[in-house]
RNA sequence: GGCGGCGUAGCUCAGCUGGAAAGAGCACACGGCUCAUACCCGUGGAGUCCGGGGUUCGAAUCCCCGCGCCGCUACCA
C-alpha cells in the first residue's frame, strides 16, 4: 500500500472538450480507481492551461475578459468529467494565484541558479496575430500559418533556458530508467532526438499581456512550458507546502497525448533537475483516435463529440470502448459500427446477459434469495481457478497500462461463467429436482459476478454499481479492496437479489446516427 | 535524407530471447440449448506467416536484399 499520483495535462482551453481529452482522462480515472482498489493513496490530478496569446485573442473576438473565457471553458470540461465519473482529486488551473506563485518561484530558483539567462529571441512574427512563428511553420516560407499574411523577422528580448546543459543527464537517465517513457518505441523517438543535441529555449516573452509576470524582469511574461508543466508541482504545493508536495512527488504516471509526449519527456525532467527534484516515474503517450483513418480535427468536420455518446449511451460505454477497443499507446479507429459491435457483443451480450439470466434463475426459483452453496465439485473448482489468477493478470496489465489486455483477462473470466452456466445447465437441474446442486451452481456464478463487479469498478463505475445493487449487496462498492473482494465466499447467501434489468442494454447502429443528424 | 517501427485467417490483431499440428476476438457456416438483453455454448474453414536469398538438424520468429505502409526529425496547446 503506497502512494500513487498520476496525472493528464492541463488542457489548454481555446479548444472545447474533445474525444482526446476525455480519453487521457478516462484512463487517468481508471487507473486511479484501481490503484484505490489495490489500496493505495491516490492523488489523481487535471486541470487547464489558460494563459498564452490565443486565449486573450479569443476572449476579445467574444469581447470578454480572458478570465471570463478560461472560467466557461473550465466549467465545460469539469462539466464533462462529471458526466464521465471522473474521480480527480484535484484540479488545477494555471490562473489559480497558488501555480502563479510557484512557477515564479520556479523560475527565480532556476534564475538564481544560472539555468535562465538574457538572450535574444528571434522569430517570424505576425502582427496582426501577435504570435511568432518558426521558419518551418510559415506558409510558402513568410506567410502567417493562421491568417495567411506576411510576416516579418523580428528579434526581441527573452530569457533562455539551458536545456542543453542536460542532455547527458537526461540521456543518462533514459538509460537507467528504460520505462521512463512508454511505449517504448515512443522512448527511442525522444533518445534519438535528443542524442542530436538540444537547444535552449525561450521561456519568456515581451508584450504577453496573459500570463504569468517573469519575477526577474517585469517587462517579461512566462511563456508556455515553464507555466504549464509546473503544474504538476503546483498543485501539490512545491515551495509553499513541503510537507504535502513530498507526500505525493514523484509523480508515478503523467499521462499524455503523443503530440506533447516530447515536453514531457525532455523539457519537464531537464526542468526539474533543474530545480533538484526527484524525476517522474513514468511518462506514457498514448495514440489519437481516428475517424475513417483520417485525424479528428475541426476544420474536417469529423469531430466525434463525446458528450453526445455520453448522453445518448451512457459513460460506461464510451469508456469501455476506448479502452476496450485499441491498445493504449497506438492509435484508434472510431466508427459507430466498431462501437456498437464492441459494446453490444461485450457488455451486453456477454456480461449483461451472464448477470441477467443468473439472476432471473434465483428469483424464480430460489425466491430471489441467494442459495446456500454445497458441496463443490471438479467443474466448481474449473471456474474458481479462474479467478485465482485474475489478480495477478491484471496487476501485470495495469502496471504497463495495457487496459485492453487487463480486459482479455476479465472477460476470459466472463466467458468462464456463461460457459459453467451451459455445462451445469441448472434449468435442467430443476426439472430433475436437483435443487440443491442448483443451488451451488448459481451460489457459485453470483459468487464470480460479485467478484467480477469489483474489479470492474476503475473501469465501468457506473455500470458496476448497478450491478452491485443488483446483486443486493450492501457494502459500499468504491470501498472494496481487491486483496479482500477476490476472496471466495464473501457473498452472503440468503442475501436478497433484486428483479434483474438490463444494466448494459444493447443498443443499434442507428440510434447512433439519429444523435448526429440532431447536431 | 537520417533514425525507428510495421506487413500473420474476410476484419482487428497475439505470437518475447528460433523447436510440439501457426493462435485470439469479431464476421461467416452448421449444430446444441432455451435460464437470459434474438442471448449463450460447441464444431468448422484450402492463412504463400509481404517477396527473394541466407544461417540452422529446425525460422512467422535470426541475418541480407527488395516491395509496400507508418512514426519521429523541437518551442502550436
Amino acid at each position: 500500500m503506497g502512494k500513487f499520483f498520476i496525472t493528464t495535462p492541463v488542457y489548454y482551453v481555446n479548444d472545447v472538450p474533445h474525444l482526446g481529452h476525455a480519453y487521457t482522462t478516462i484512463a487517468a480515472d481508471t487507473l486511479s480507481r484501481y490503484r484505490r482498489l489495490l489500496g493505495d493513496e491516490v492523488f489523481f490530478l487535471t486541470g487547464t492551461d489558460e494563459h498564452g496569446s490565443k486565449i486573450l485573442q479569443a476572449a476579445r473576438q467574444k469581447n470578454i475578459s480572458p478570465q471570463k473565457l478560461a472560467d466557461e471553458m473550465t466549467a465545460r470540461f469539469k462539466n464533462l468529467w462529471e458526466k464521465l465519473s471522473i474521480s480527480y482529486s484535484d484540479f488545477i488551473r494555471t490562473t489559480d494565484q497558488k501555480h502563479i506563485k510557484v512557477v515564479q518561484n520556479v523560475f527565480s530558483r532556476l534564475h538564481e541558479k544560472g539555468d535562465i539567462y538574457k538572450g535574444k529571441y528571434s522569430g517570424w512574427y505576425c502582427v496582426p496575430c501577435e504570435s511568432f512563428w518558426l521558419e518551418s511553420q510559415l506558409k510558402d516560407k513568410k506567410f502567417c500559418p493562421e491568417c495567411k499574411r506576411e510576416t516579418v523577422k523580428l528579434e526581441e528580448d527573452s530569457y533562455f533556458f539551458s536545456l542543453s546543459k542536460y542532455q547527458k543527464p537526461l540521456l543518462d537517465y533514459y538509460n537507467e530508467n528504460p520505462d521512463f517513457v512508454l511505449p517504448s518505441t515512443r522512448k527511442n523517438e525522444v533518445v534519438e532526438f535528443v542524442k542530436r543535441g538540444l537547444r535552449d529555449i525561450s521561456v519568456t516573452r515581451l508584450n504577453l499581456e496573459w500570463g504569468i509576470p517573469c519575477p526577474v524582469d517585469e517587462q517579461h511574461s512566462i511563456y508556455v512550458w515553464v507555466d504549464a508543466l509546473i503544474n504538476y508541482i503546483s498543485a501539490l504545493g512545491y515551495s509553499l507546502e513541503e510537507e504535502r508536495f513530498f507526500t505525493f512527488w514523484p509523480a508515478d504516471v503523467h499521462l499524455v497525448g503523443k503530440d506533447i509526449l516530447k515536453f514531457h519527456a525532455i523539457i519537464w525532467p531537464a526542468l526539474l533537475m533543474a530545480i533538484g527534484i526527484k524525476l517522474p516515474g513514468m511518462v506514457f503517450a498514448h495514440g489519437w483516435w481516428m475517424i475513417k483513418g483520417e485525424k479528428m480535427s475541426k476544420s474536417r468536420k469529423n469531430v466525434v463529440e463525446p458528450e453526445w455518446i455520453i448522453d445518448r449511451f451512457g459513460s460506461d460505454y464510451l469508456r469501455y470502448f476506448l479502452l476496450r477497443e485499441v491498445p493504449f499507446g497506438e492509435d484508434g479507429n472510431f466508427s459507430p459500427a466498431l462501437f456498437v459491435k464492441r459494446v453490444n457483443s461485450d457488455l451486453a451480450n456477454d456480461l449483461g446477459n451472464l448477470l441477467n439470466r443468473t439472476l432471473t434463475l434465483v428469483v424464480k426459483h430460489f425466491q430471489a434469495k441467494v442459495p446456500r452453496p454445497g458441496k463443490i465439485n471438479a467443474q466448481d473448482d474449473e471456474l474458481k481457478g479462474k479467478i485465482d489468477s485474475l489478480p495477478d493478470n491484471l496487476q501485470n496489465f495495469m502496471d504497463r497500462l495495457s487496459f485492453s489486455q487487463a480486459f482479455d483477462s476479465i472477460w476470459e473470466v466472463v466467458r468462464g461463467a456463461n460457459l459453467y452456466l451451459d455445462r451445469c445447465a441448472p434449468w435442467r437441474l430443476v426439472k430433475k429436482g436437483e435443487t440443491e446442486r442448483m443451488g451451488s451452481v448459481l451460489y457459485n456464478v453470483l459468487e464470480i459476478i460479485r467478484i467480477l463487479t469489483v474489479v470492474l469498478f476503475p473501469f465501468i463505475p457506473r455500470g458496476a454499481e448497478k450491478m452491485w445493487k443488483q446483486l443486493g449487496m450492501e457494502d459500499i462498492l468504491s470501498e472494496q479492496k481487491l486483496k479482500d473482494a477476490v476472496k471466495w465466499g464473501k457473498l452472503p447467501f440468503a442475501l436478497e437479489v433484486k428483479k434483474p434489468e438490463p444494466v448494459f442494454p444493447r443498443i443499434k447502429e442507428e440510434d447512433f446516427y439519429e444523435v448526429e443528424r440532431e447536431t
